[in-house]
DNA sequence: ACCTGTTATGCAACTATTTGCATATGGAGG
DNA sequence: CCTCCATATGCAAATAGTTGCATAACAGGT
C-alpha cells in the first residue's frame, strides 16, 4: 500500500517518468523505500487509472515514449489523508538474524565470512551517506523544511548503518575465536 | 523463502506445535522474523509433505489434536545448506522515513504526534528487551554458543531500538516548533 | 562489425504476506 | 447463563513484491 504514496510523494517533490522514478528510488530513496522499476511502472499505471496522478505521452522520434507523470488534485488529496494516518512499523524479517537461532547447525567460519562481506557492505553504504551529507546538507539549520526532512532521513539511514557496524564489533567478536568457540 | 528456516531453526532448538512457534515467534524471535500463524501453520504443512519436519498427531478428548514437529535429518541438512549461504540484506521499505519526503504536504503537528507514539513504541521494546537480557543472558561469556548467538540477535534488538530513540531525538527536535517551523 | 552498458518501457508468472473467515473447547467474570 | 478471552487449528482470497523475459535505440570500446 505504501509504494503508491512513495510515488506520490516522490513525484509531489518533482514530476518524473518512470525511469527517472526508478533512478530515484535507487539512490536518493534507497535509504527510504526499494522498489524494482517493473513495480514502479506497473503501480504508475494503476495511479493513472484511478487518476491520481496524469501522465503527458511525448512521442519521439526512434525512441520509446516519454511518459511524464505528475501528481493531480486528487492524488494530492489522497497523498494528504496517508501522511495524516499513522503508519504501523513495518514487520522485522531479518535472515541473518534467523540463522543465529540454528544452533549447533551453524557453521562459524561461514558464518564469520557473512560477517565480513556485511561489515564491508555497511561500511560503504555508511561512506555514500556520508558524502551526500557533506555536499548537500552542509548546513542543516539554514535548508528549507523540505529539505530538512529529507535531511533527518538521511541521518536514519547515517544511524542506522553506524548501528549495524558497532553490532558488528560484538558479533565479529563471537566468531573470531576458532569455530568450536 | 527464509520463512521456512525460521521454522527450522526454531524446531531444531525445541520441536514445538503450530501455536506454540506462533507464541516464540511473537515473544522470543519478534526482533528477529515476524510471522502470522496463518502463514506458520501453512508453511509447516509444506515442509511436512516435502519431508523436512516430521509430525506426529497425538488425538486429544474434546479437543483439536495435538500436532507437534520435530526437523528431520533431511531438514537439517536443508538447513544447513541454507546457512551456509550468504543471504542479501533485506529491502528497505520505511513508511514513516517515506512521509519525510512528501515536503508541504506533510503536516507538521501530526508527524509530531506521529513520531511521540514512535518513541512510546520504542521505549517500551528496548524495556522488554533488556528484561529479557537482564533475566537471561546475566553472564554471556560463560554461556554455552546456542545461547550466546541468540543473545547476539537480542544485542541487536537492543542495540535497534536505542538507536531509534536517538534518531527520535534528532527528529522529536525538527519537529517541536510551531508547524511553519 | 560485434558486444556491452545505459536509456526507456512494460507484461506475465510466481512467491510471500496480509486479511478475513471458520471451528471448537475451557475458564473467568458479570 | 452469557460473553469475552485464550487455546488450537486451519482455508481462501486479496495484495505486495520478485524474477524472468521482451523490445528498441544509441554510445563506447575491441
Amino acid at each position: 500500500m505504501a509504494l503508491r504514496y512513495a510515488l506520490l510523494a516522490a513525484l509531489n517533490e518533482t514530476p518524473a517518468t518512470g525511469y527517472e522514478l526508478s533512478q530515484r528510488f535507487r539512490t536518493r530513496l534507497a535509504h527510504v523505500w526499494n522498489a524494482s522499476h517493473q513495480q514502479i511502472y506497473r503501480e504508475l499505471g494503476k495511479l493513472h487509472e484511478e487518476g491520481l496522478v496524469s501522465a503527458e505521452t511525448i512521442p519521439q522520434a526512434d525512441k520509446p515514449d516519454r511518459k511524464p507523470y505528475h501528481v493531480t488534485d486528487t492524488g494530492r488529496t489522497a497523498l494528504r489523508t496517508w501522511l495524516a494516518t499513522p503508519q504501523p512499523r513495518p514487520a522485522t524479517r531479518d535472515p541473518l538474524l534467523v540463522k543465529l537461532f540454528a544452533g549447533d547447525c551453524l557453521d562459524g567460519a561461514a558464518m564469520a565470512e557473512e560477517l565480513a562481506g556485511l561489515r564491508q557492505h555497511y561500511r560503504n553504504r555508511l561512506r555514500a551517506y556520508r558524502d551526500i551529507e557533506a555536499t548537500w546538507f552542509k548546513d542543516p539549520a539554514t535548508l528549507p523544511r523540505r529539505y530538512r526532512l529529507q535531511h533527518l532521513a538521511l541521518r536514519r539511514g547515517i544511524l542506522g548503518a553506524e548501528t549495524w557496524l558497532r553490532w558488528l564489533d560484538e558479533a565479529q567478536q563471537a566468531f573470531s575465536g576458532t569455530d568450536a568457540d
